[in-house]
DNA sequence: ATTTTATCGTTCTTATTTGGAACTTTATGC
DNA sequence: GCATAAAGTTCCAAATAAGAACGATAAAAT
């Protein structure tokens, strides 16, 4: 089954996955939500190659989710910024930090 | 970047998606919190090929997020049961619906 | 007694997606 | 001039997924 098949799914939860159930999505809306908004930015936190980067950027704003948004002109710069049909991600994203604070410890090394 | 490894990194997020950040994952997750815990009854359900099902019911297990229980001697049979680790991706799961059914309404062709 | 059905997977080949690095364009600072 | 920066795009190789078929085991139907 491909990306889009489940956009008309009768289950809402399938829908939001058609659309943000990848990984790289999801971290970028993460640091869209801790201020990010630019490319590189995006390019680095998540660790995504900018062929990704560039691909889910393109999505998300076909969503209405980002928007592109002009910084500067000559040379044309665009960031990108959370709508509020993005920032009501928000829950999903705080219950993925929690189960991840409590469930997945960082196992660091005894210094 | 490969998959796991985000499993490390410093952001609870970022951990969470290392193991659950793909559709199929979640929707397995999804149809467990439905009452679903069987094989053919996640391949049917979700549309994934029977191939991916195995591989992250697989997954699933190792993290402790399923737990595979015989419910047949003779032949073995398997099924899988969200554990209390799963248990409580509850609020991720709830939120992914509520944001789907207010920002991804189905089109439904005007019958 | 033989065929069909059910369940839980594995295996195979082909298509799609991703990874990783290099390249482009426009502009600023040295 | 030359290096740096920012936002992408392009290319090839490697990894993953799709889709169908196959296997093992046993109960149910004919």
């Amino acid at each position: 089954m491909k990306w889009n098949e489940l956009d008309e799914n009768w289950c809402p939860v399938a829908r939001t996955l058609s659309v943000l159930g990848d990984r790289w999505t999801l971290l970028i809306l993460r640091d869209c939500m801790l201020g990010m908004s630019r490319f590189d930015q995006f390019a680095r936190s998540t660790g995504a190659t900018r062929h990704i980067v560039s691909n889910r950027l393109k999505r998300l704003c076909a969503y209405g989710i980002l928007e592109k948004v002009a910084y500067s002109e000559h040379p044309k710069r665009y960031e990108y910024q959370l709508t509020d049909k993005g920032r009501e991600l928000q829950p999903a994203m705080i219950a993925f930090r929690d189960w991840g604070k409590q469930h997945l410890p960082v196992r660091r090394p005894a210094s």
